[in-house]
DNA sequence: TAAAAATACTCCATAGGTATTTTAT
DNA sequence: ATAAAATACCTATGGAGTATTTTTA
């Protein structure tokens, strides 16, 4: 059987008329007899009655006509599926976010994604290091990654997307936040709330290096995730160094100041080399999100 | 595109290798390739990535996988169920019954349709009288009725398939069920409960007939249902005659009497001409059941 | 260099065309 | 008598075969 043993009785039954059919068909009629014959025989079912004055569906040619239209309908929509596969517009594709960019991007991201990719089925996943997100771009458990440099594997394809100035975080009471701006040095003695250490957290690395260079050693506090972070500072358990964009998250209790010193960190998009065209098409999405979007 | 051109490519995808999905297709490599090519040509997407080393899906061609595997199982399922439909293994059949053997026979052929015709799906619709039946036979909205004959058109054909006997529906209490039997002529001056006159019910036309026989003309009380009319008897409003196997409907106040008259009255299979394949093994069934059932 | 896909070509099976017959109204 | 499907026969497209080349790991 083929999909042209399908096509012409199709055009039969919904003409009843052998000769109408073959026109619609742009082929003579007694191919089309032929064929839907041949079809018949390959069933061993009658499809149709026919006289020379009428052509009508049997019970079994009725319900073998709703199938066909399926079928052929399905095989349309296959071809046309592939298409969109094929030109990125339709797939599925799972993102790892950075815990200090969650809160910003992940809104962000899906609303933009949303609206310029709807056949896209993205997967979001947030609070994520930087060393988790490059392991499980290379796993293939993620295909994008929107990280804080630097990524240690040269293979991957890394793309810088914003330079962000870190942000001091403070309890709203607290002495330093009478002041427009802090310096990194007014943080000696203070108890710094930061990220998972042993290397694992850039940022918290960054600080670290900040605090040094401005003649400290902190003591630290650490928490997994930005939220629980500003909300230990909003408890007075200590003062953090954050991006800025973290200051999209506003917490009763702690508030955010400029810093003195120009301290950055940069945001970066990493993927595999040789990206599929859905993963193409949302790692140019993602980038232009995130470069036409002001971030303070 | 021809369903050729799914079973190659299905065929390819699932061994990864041409020459072997060649010799599963008992074909030679070199066509192979050329109708896999031609796929992709028409859909305008490469599925494959092929070097001579190794095959692989792309993203396109994985999503199109799916598909030409769904469209090849559904024209097997649609050929496997047009053969069902042309033996009259699948199908829909509404069927009539005659009030007085609704209470009996729905939840018989019921049964005895799900286990002899399970893919067919029986429409069973009860307390039809003889004229309607007939009307939503040659209207096509009945394919078998299950109906007290006579029926007044030529072409249906009508299959006797019981022989009843008349039975008294007694209050409880009336003098008359202290007998062990009835005659008809003790009816007289009780008021009957029958079906709906203008002749349309055959049963109450027997009725009327027998109590002429009498010697007497019933005062009569009709109601539309078998159930409405025992609980019309059981509430002491009337007394009534009817067939014997409405006796499997038992109402607490009303009690069944045999009449010393030998009052029959028939129950026929009635159908058009030329049924189709279902109709054919549902009426064969229904027969078969019906002349199998005991019934008193 | 060896395995496998692509290319080049050849052939024949069969889809489709033309002419005619059969059939049912 | 006529419209329409079936049959008979022919043609030619293109699916499939054979031989060979190309490619890459």
């Amino acid at each position: 059987m083929e999909l042209r043993h399908l096509r012409y009785f199709v055009a039969v039954a919904e003409e009843c008329h052998f000769g109408r059919a073959a026109e619609r068909l742009h082929i003579a009629q007694p191919p089309l007899s032929q064929q839907v014959k041949q079809l018949e025989a390959e069933l061993g079912v009658q499809l149709l009655t026919r006289t020379t004055r009428r052509v009508e569906l049997t019970p079994a040619g009725e319900r073998f006509l709703e199938r066909a239209r399926d079928v052929l309908t399905r095989v349309e929509d296959a071809a046309a599926e592939a298409r969109l596969v094929a030109d990125g517009l339709d797939g599925r594709v799972a993102i790892g976010l950075t815990g200090s960019a969650t809160y910003e991007l992940l809104p962000t991201l899906s609303r933009a994604l949303r609206a310029g990719l709807p056949d896209v089925e993205a997967d979001l996943r947030g609070e994520l290091l930087t060393p988790e997100q490059e392991a499980m771009l290379l796993a293939g458990e993620i295909d994008l990654g929107v990280l804080r440099p630097p990524v240690v594997d040269e293979t991957l394809v890394v793309r810088t997307v914003r330079r962000e100035r870190l942000v001091a975080v403070l309890p709203e009471g607290h002495p330093l936040a009478a002041a427009e701006r802090v310096s990194v040095a007014d943080l000696a003695g203070e108890t710094l709330v930061g990220y998972p250490a042993h290397g694992r957290s850039v940022v918290h690395l960054l600080v670290v290096e900040a605090c040094r260079a401005a003649g400290f050693v902190p003591r630290t506090v650490e928490v997994g995730e930005t939220s629980t972070l500003v909300s230990f500072v909003a408890a007075g358990l200590g003062v953090a160094l954050v991006p800025e964009s973290v200051q999209h998250l506003r917490i009763t209790g702690a508030t955010y100041r400029p810093l003195v010193e120009d301290v950055r960190v940069d945001l970066a998009l990493v993927h595999r080399p040789d990206p599929s065209p859905v993963v193409a098409n949302v790692v140019a999405l993602v980038e232009r999100t995130l470069q036409d979007e002001p971030h303070d």
